[in-house]
DNA sequence: GTGATTCTGTGACATTGATCACAGCTGGTT
DNA sequence: AACCAGCTGTGATCAATGTCACAGAATCAC
C-alpha cells in the first residue's frame, strides 16, 4: 500500500483531494519500530507527528516509583504526537511499540503548515481531540465511581472497540493484552484482573481461549458496565 | 466592560483584530444564571457555545445512582459547549452555575463559521483542547496511582491554579469549594477530605481560615504531590 | 526438547478508605 | 435573637482490594 493510500484511511485526512494527499504524503518519512521499543519519551520536546500504518502502540504515563498507567492503545490509522506540537508543552506521555509497528512521520513545521493551509484538517483534528477528551472524561468518571469489576468491564469494552472484531453480536479480541496491561488501563492490580476475568467467565459474560477473549453479547455487556 | 472587551481576554480570540472581534461580539447573546442553576444538561444535543464573563461553573458527570464527578471548575474567560459542536455527539457532561454567572453565547452555526473563517481560532482552540486533554491525562494518572492524600493534594493544586492568587510564594484560594465538591473532584469521600485537610494543616503545609485556604509553599507543595 | 523466562491463578493477610452515625458550627433569614 | 439548613469534624465499623507468596502454565530461545 502506498503512503497516500494509508493517509486516506486516517480520519483527519479524509476530506482532502488526492493531489493534496499526495503532496502531504511526499513530506512524510516512514519509520519502523520493534515490539517493546520506546518511540517517544515523556518530558522530551515534541517535534514530530506520527501516523501508524501497521501494528499498535501504547500511550503510557509512569509514576515516580515506576508504576505505569496506560492511557490508550492505538492501532492502524491512529495518530499521535500532536499534543505537544499544538500547545508547545513537553510531552506528557511515553509511547511504546506494543507490537512491531510501522509509522509515517511529519515534522513539526510541515504539520503546522498543513493546519494553516487546510482548515478542514484543523477542524477534523478538533473533532478527534473532542472525541478523545470525551473518552478521557468517561475514564475519569469510571475511575472515580466504579468498583474494580466495572472498571475492568469498561476496559474490556475499550479494548474490544480498539482491537476487536464483531461477528453476529459477539466481539472477539484476538491477542488480548497481558493482565498486567489490562490492570494498568483499569487502574487496578494484576491479581484483581485475574480474579475478575474468571468471575466474568463464571457469569457467562465472556469466554477465554488461548489469548483470545470473546464477549458473548456486546450490547448487553456495554449496557451492564458503561 | 463591553462584549468585545470580554472576548479579548479569551485565549482563543486573542489573535484577532478589533474589527473581527466586534463582528463576532455582535453575534453573541448574553445570558445570566443564578447559583445552582443548570446551564446544560447531559444527553441533550449541543447547539451552543458559551463564554463565561463573570462567575464560575462546574462541569460534572452523574452516575446512574446519583453520585457526581466534577471534571472541572471553570471561571471568567473560560469557555464550554464546544465538544458536542465539534464531534456532533450528545453532550457528555452537565454544567451547573457554581456561583451567579454571566455568559455570552454563540449559536452552533456562527461558531462553526468562525472556525472556517478564522483558521487562527481553530488553531488556538486546538491548543486549548490539547491542554485540557493533558490535564485529563494527569487526572487519570492520579486516580489510578495515588492514594487519597495525594489525590486531594493534586486537587488543591488544580483549585489553586484556577481560583487562587499567588503572593510571595504562597497561594491563597479564597472561597474554597465545599468539601463535598473537593471530594467529587478528587474521587474520594467528603469525610476523607475533612480528615486529610486537617492532616495537611497539622503538617504545616496549608492553613485554613474561614473559607480560605493558603498553601504555604506552592512550589514545594507541587513538588510533593504532582 | 529443555531450560529459562514470563505470565497467570489463588490463598492469606493487611490496609485503605467508604459508609454510617451523630454532634458541633456557621451563615443566612425572619 | 432565634431558627434552620447545610456544612464540617470525628469515632466506629467493615468491605473491597492491594500486596505478598508461591505454584502451575505458557511461551520463548537456543
Amino acid at each position: 500500500m502506498s503512503k497516500t493510500d494509508h493517509l486516506r484511511n486516517v480520519p483527519i485526512f479524509t476530506d482532502l483531494t488526492d493531489s493534496d494527499l499526495t503532496k502531504i504524503a511526499s513530506k512524510m518519512v516512514p519509520r519502523v519500530y520493534k515490539k517493546g521499543q520506546m518511540i517517544l519519551l515523556e518530558e522530551s520536546m515534541g517535534e514530530t507527528f506520527f501516523i501508524i500504518t501497521q501494528g499498535a502502540v501504547k500511550v503510557t504515563r509512569l509514576s515516580a516509583d515506576g508504576r505505569e498507567v496506560i492511557l490508550a492503545i492505538l492501532g492502524e490509522s491512529d495518530f499521535f504526537g500532536e499534543m505537544s506540537l499544538l500547545d508547545g508543552e513537553g510531552r506528557s506521555a511515553n509511547i511504546v511499540a506494543n507490537e512491531d509497528a510501522k509509522v509515517l512521520t511529519l515534522s513539526r513545521n510541515d504539520f503546522l503548515d498543513c493546519l494553516e493551509s487546510y482548515p478542514k484538517i484543523a477542524i477534523a483534528l478538533l473533532e478527534e481531540l473532542a472525541t478523545r477528551l470525551r473518552k478521557s472524561d468517561q475514564q475519569i468518571e469510571s475511575l472515580s465511581l466504579s468498583d474494580s469489576e466495572h472498571r475492568i468491564g469498561i476496559t474490556l469494552i475499550r479494548l474490544a472497540g480498539e482491537l476487536g472484531t464483531i461477528k453476529q453480536g459477539h466481539v472477539t479480541v484476538k491477542n488480548l493484552p497481558y493482565q498486567q496491561d489490562i490492570a494498568n488501563m483499569a487502574g487496578t492490580s494484576r491479581e484483581t484482573v485475574s480474579r475478575t476475568l474468571k468471575l466474568l467467565e463464571d457469569k457467562k459474560l465472556v469466554r477465554r481461549e488461548n489469548r483470545n477473549l470473546t464477549i458473548y453479547n456486546y450490547d448487553a455487556f456495554r449496557q451492564a458496565f458503561a
